[in-house]
RNA sequence: GCGCGAGUGGCGGAAUUGGCAGACGCGCAGGAUUCAGGUUCCUGUGCCCGCAAGGGUGUGGGGGUUCAAGUCCCCCCUCGCGCACCA
């Protein structure tokens, strides 16, 4: 290619001058400082008690602040620009806090059992052993890199044998636990056998618990544990060839890893009793410095609802109640059919052989049967109708349920029941609107206040009871008569008072809905008919997974059932197995088939049990079949912040006086912590999974009295995802982002045009940005300053290669400032700095401590920034750095760029590490100003500034702002009608 | 549908309790250095009118409160996230 101009060199380097900081001597400098932080053990935190104390800096005695990330998933790509900003943000964080005095703990583990390393595994054909271990390698490599400050002795992988014995210690403390209800907390089993024995809790046939044999004794026992056996309808995805729990699985019914269909099938699965704890996950949320949002999520999640429990006798069946839940008790009045879910155990007792033709007629006006068979019973008797409708209901998917239009179906089962306010006859239907899984899968229906129920009412004819009167805006938008619903367009729901809703014992009329609420509930009471009531969206956690690569249960089975191993049995160590792959299947009726089931000699076991004597094992060496399902991912993460703090003990999950000493310490505003980890930053993804799934363990463990903590991550914050260009061909496809190139604002790959969408950064977008090019390109201080210069946080952000150079520049003309670009020599002097430097130094201080500490470290940047230009300005033309101002500038930059805060730290003639030094403090004197610059409005514009002294008073302001000539020569002939001065703010003349 | 959050220059973003909108960076324009490109440094840069002085206008749209609104109130629009027949 023939160019009229010489080629120019690609590397800049080379004719750079030799101490200017560009790539290749920020690459030596991290280079240099990382291996000396390494072998100088300078991010070793102490413990002050047990295996970690040794403490050659004298730090333990500091104060202790945990800051924690979550911990990632070594994938087979290694990391991206977007994975480490959460990491940068901690480590940022943590550095800051070691200058101010706090012993830090701040370290890495790696999440690396579970689906997507073994999906990585099956793909490449390689054991999830050997590639996880890779991938771990990978991942420590690239964040070493970047320099952060983790303890490197207290990053366990979960799938070290070492760290997953203790997650099988902890699932045995969650079975060997029951919830006492009275105690609001888990105890150990051992105290639910004494309270059987002392007969607090119903036994089968009221035979005492000694008189019951063993085996009875035991399935007693272990219907109470935290961790049961439960057969069940779960969350069967044949295609992963596994189960997963409620919070894996989107809302349209697919698996949250794959985006494959998922199918309720009953099946024997391992339970958590997540359930137990609802209340207190909800309330102790209260006790978090945690996003509102993230709170509303668990909370929806959780989605506690109170009201009351009510009982309706079904005519022709005396011996017979169902029981609905309702958090409108005020209207049970209007309640005018009932709806079980079509699943619905009594629905087969209570459906009728024929439809009761002869009866409705006295009832009811006019005969509305008919409409009450609807679709599926226009031509079949009761029982072939409610057969027909539940296959109906049971094809439909739930992403059909969904996209739907909810259009109400159902149909009459033939049979009555009694409404016991009134006596009302009120007919039974299913449909599926009602759902088994929540409440009782029953519902008492009250058209007029209940849209669903006015639907479907509409649809099938069924009388509409107003018994709330509602307000007179509503009536008259919808020109309705207060008492005739069937004159309304929808239902009421808005709160209003009573009405048609007495009886000779209680009356609502005219008691708005809350009072109506006490009113009936304690009627309900009296009267045997009904209690209060909460129900829960919470579901129990489904627990075990048909896959490999996960943690073993410590779980055996003899003929009657599982039984929990011994301590001492632990680790339960996961097989190897040369075939892993998991059973998968696109067919829905797929039996799941656990991979662990082909280690026949690892799960057929003999061992000699010692066992409670009530449990009926125990005697002597028996033959045992394993658990061959495994652990979901989730449980390694529920606990790896506790092992950070004790990675070495043998002896304990964590040493409880480590545990405490951790714990110990204060809120931001100054009262007592409740979770033990002082910052936790990490994605939004987790809200309902790792953040729900961590406090319900941490809660087990502080009742069991593990940990003094009663939540684990007292501060949260969620950092925004990175965000990245990705482009899409005529065909739709990704192309890679990299080779994209721009021409008057249009993009082209290969010369094709292409559009431009962002999305997160990723492997599937084609455009993910490797740090390792950018360490090559600019340095990792570069890339550490650009990600937390990119905006605040917890925002989602566009990625931008382009922008670096600001950064990198920042960092040149700070190199600059320090050091003689041509001969190497520093320009530090120990003359003083002039006042204005002063000013300026001190005001950086303070807003830098103050934005550090908020986590606001983009505007910390930009504050370095003005200090360091105006410094720039002051030493080119052979000017020089004050050693005062260069000293704290080192310093705040420390956190945020620490390897190039380390090399001029050493050149100020520093032997030891600047990660101890204290972080700067301003002097307040150099924070007072003399005078201050307030801006003069007429009426609110503003038209002038005048310089008035710190302090002046109104009257001086005034003075200053009329003897300012613009403003004077406007002021002339016009009225001030008013005068406005905010001392050392603003003065504002309104004038007619 | 319900709930939550967000809309500020060409771009990323600043802006305690209402008190100078646009800090800082990118980009762009001009200049210095250079044979030249790049680099580095300086100056300018919301938009409109104007040679300038200056004026007008401006934080998604509309209205309101106020001496003063990005900030508070009401209505609407757009985007993102969560939930989705939860009785």
């Amino acid at each position: 290619m023939g160019s009229p101009w010489p080629v120019a060199s690609p590397d800049m380097a080379d004719e750079a001058p030799p101490q200017r900081y560009t790539a290749a001597l920020a690459n030596e400098i991290e280079r240099k400082w990382q291996d000396r932080w390494e072998e100088q053990h300078v991010f070793d935190t102490p413990n002050r008690t047990g295996l970690l104390s040794e403490d050659p800096r004298h730090i333990a005695d500091r104060p202790h602040l945990f800051v924690l990330d979550m911990f990632p998933y070594p994938s087979g790509t290694g990391l991206h620009v977007g994975h480490p900003l959460g990491y940068i943000a901690t480590d940022v964080y943590a550095r800051f806090q070691r200058m101010n005095g706090y012993n830090v703990l701040h370290a890495m583990g790696y999440d690396a059992f579970g689906l997507p390393a073994e999906q990585y595994a099956v793909q490449t054909g390689t054991h999830p052993r050997t590639t996880t271990e890779q991938n771990i390698a990978t991942y420590r490599r690239q964040l070493r890199a970047l320099g952060l400050g983790h303890d490197p002795r207290r990053g366990p992988a979960t799938t070290d044998v070492q760290y997953y014995r203790w997650t099988q210690w902890i699932f045995l403390q969650i079975y060997d636990s029951w919830y006492d209800e009275d105690a609001q907390r888990a105890r150990p089993i051992a105290t639910l056998v004494q309270e059987l024995r002392a007969g607090r809790f119903p036994t089968p046939d009221d035979v005492p618990f000694d008189e019951l044999d063993p085996l009875e004794q035991r399935r007693l026992v272990d219907s109470y544990r935290l961790a049961y056996e439960a057969y069940a309808p779960v969350n069967w995805c044949p295609a992963l060839g596994t189960v997963l729990a409620n919070e894996e699985v989107t809302g349209d019914g697919r698996s949250e890893r794959g985006n494959f269909p998922v199918y309720r099938r009953p099946l024997r699965q391992w339970m958590l009793r997540i359930t137990a704890y609802a209340d207190r996950l909800l309330d102790d949320l209260e006790s978090l410095d945690w996003s509102e949002s993230i709170k509303l999520m668990q909370r929806n999640w959780i989605g506690r609802s109170t009201g009351a429990s009510v009982r309706f006798p079904v005519e022709g069946h005396d011996d017979l109640d169902i029981e609905v839940f309702t958090t409108r008790p005020d209207t049970l009045f209007g309640a005018t059919y009932m709806v079980l879910a079509p699943e619905h155990p009594l629905v087969d007792v209570i459906t009728t052989n024929q439809w009761p033709d002869d009866q409705l007629a006295n009832d009811f006006a006019s005969n509305p049967l008919d409409a009450w068979k609807g679709l599926f019973g226009a031509t079949d008797p009761p029982p072939d109708a409610v057969s027909r409708y539940r296959d109906f209901a049971a094809a439909k998917t739930d992403l059909e349920r969904q996209t739907e239009t909810r259009e109400k179906t159902g149909v009459f089962v033939g049979a009555f029941a009694v409404n016991p306010t009134n006596g009302a006859r009120i007919p039974i239907f299913i449909a599926d609107y009602v759902l088994m899984g929540y409440g009782t899968g029953a519902i008492m229906a009250v058209p007029a206040h209940d849209q669903r129920d006015f639907e479907f009412a509409r649809e099938f004819e069924l009388p509409i009871v107003a018994v709330i009167r509602p307000t007179d805006e509503w009536l008259a938008e919808h020109e309705a008569s207060p008492n005739d619903a069937t004159t309304w367009p929808e239902a009421y729901v808005g709160d209003g008072v009573g009405q048609n809703s007495a009886n000779p014992e209680v009356s609502l009329d005219g008691l708005r809905v809350e009072d109506a609420k006490r009113v009936i509930s304690e009627w309900l009471e009296r009267s045997g008919l009904g209690r209060p009531a909460v129900t829960y969206k919470l579901r129990d956690w489904l627990f075990s997974r048909q896959r490999y690569w996960g943690e073993p249960f410590p779980i055996v089975y003899d003929d009657a059932g599982p039984i929990a191993l011994p301590e001492s049995m632990l680790p339960v160590v996961l097989p190897d197995l040369p075939d892993f792959e998991p059973v998968t299947s696109d067919d829905p009726d797929a039996q799941p088939e656990p991979p662990l089931a082909r280690a026949v000699d690892w799960v057929e076991v003999e061992l000699d049990l010692p066992g409670p004597e009530w449990a009926g094992y125990g005697d002597g060496p028996r033959t045992y079949l394993r658990e061959t399902n495994t652990m979901p991912q989730w449980a390694g993460s529920c606990w790896y912040y506790l092992r950070y703090l004790d990675p070495t003990n043998e002896d304990a999950m964590v040493d409880p006086e480590v545990e405490r000493a951790w714990a110990g310490g204060t809120r931001l505003d100054g009262s007592p912590k409740a979770g033990l980890v002082d910052l936790y930053v990490g994605g939004v993804e987790h809200a309902v999974l790792h953040l729900l799934y961590a406090r319900f363990w941490h809660k087990v463990l502080f009742d069991l009295g593990h940990v003094s903590t009663k939540e684990p991550f007292q501060r949260l914050v969620n950092q925004g995802y990175i965000l990245a260009a990705a482009y899409v061909d005529d065909r739709g496809a990704y192309v890679d982002a990299a080779l994209v190139e721009e021409h008057d604002g249009r993009y082209f790959f290969e010369g094709k045009p292409v559009t431009r969408e962002f999305g997160k950064m990723g492997k599937s977008l084609r455009n993910a940005v490797a740090p390792d090019d950018l360490y090559r390109d600019y340095g990792a201080d570069t890339l550490r300053l650009y990600e937390m210069f990119m905006g605040p946080l917890d925002k989602e952000r566009p990625w931008s290669t382009a922008d670096i150079v600001g950064v990198h520049r920042f960092l040149q003309r700070l190199w600059r400032n320090f050091v003689d670009e041509g001969t190497g020599a520093s320009r530090v002097s120990d003359e003083p700095a002039d006042e204005e430097t002063r000013r300026l130094l001190h005001r950086t201080i303070d807003a830098v401590h103050a934005d550090m500490a908020a986590l606001s470290f983009n505007t910390a940047i930009a504050r370095l920034f003005e200090l360091n230009n105006y410094l720039t300005t002051l030493v080119q033309g052979g000017g020089v750095l004050p050693r005062e101002v260069a000293v704290p500038l080192t310093l705040m930059v420390a956190p945020l760029a620490p390897h190039v805060a380390e090399e001029l730290w050493a050149r100020l003639g520093h032997a030891d590490t600047i990660t101890y030094e204290e972080f700067p403090q301003p002097d307040a004197r150099w924070l007072v100003e003399e005078r201050v610059e307030v801006p003069v409005q007429i009426n609110g514009k503003v038209r002038a500034r005048v310089e008035i002294p710190v302090g002046a008073d109104a009257a001086a302001h005034e003075a200053a702002a009329r003897a300012e000539p613009r403003i004077a020569e406007l002021l002339t002939g016009a009225t001030v009608r008013q005068l406005r001065v905010v001392p050392g703010k603003i003065v504002n003349f309104v004038v007619a």
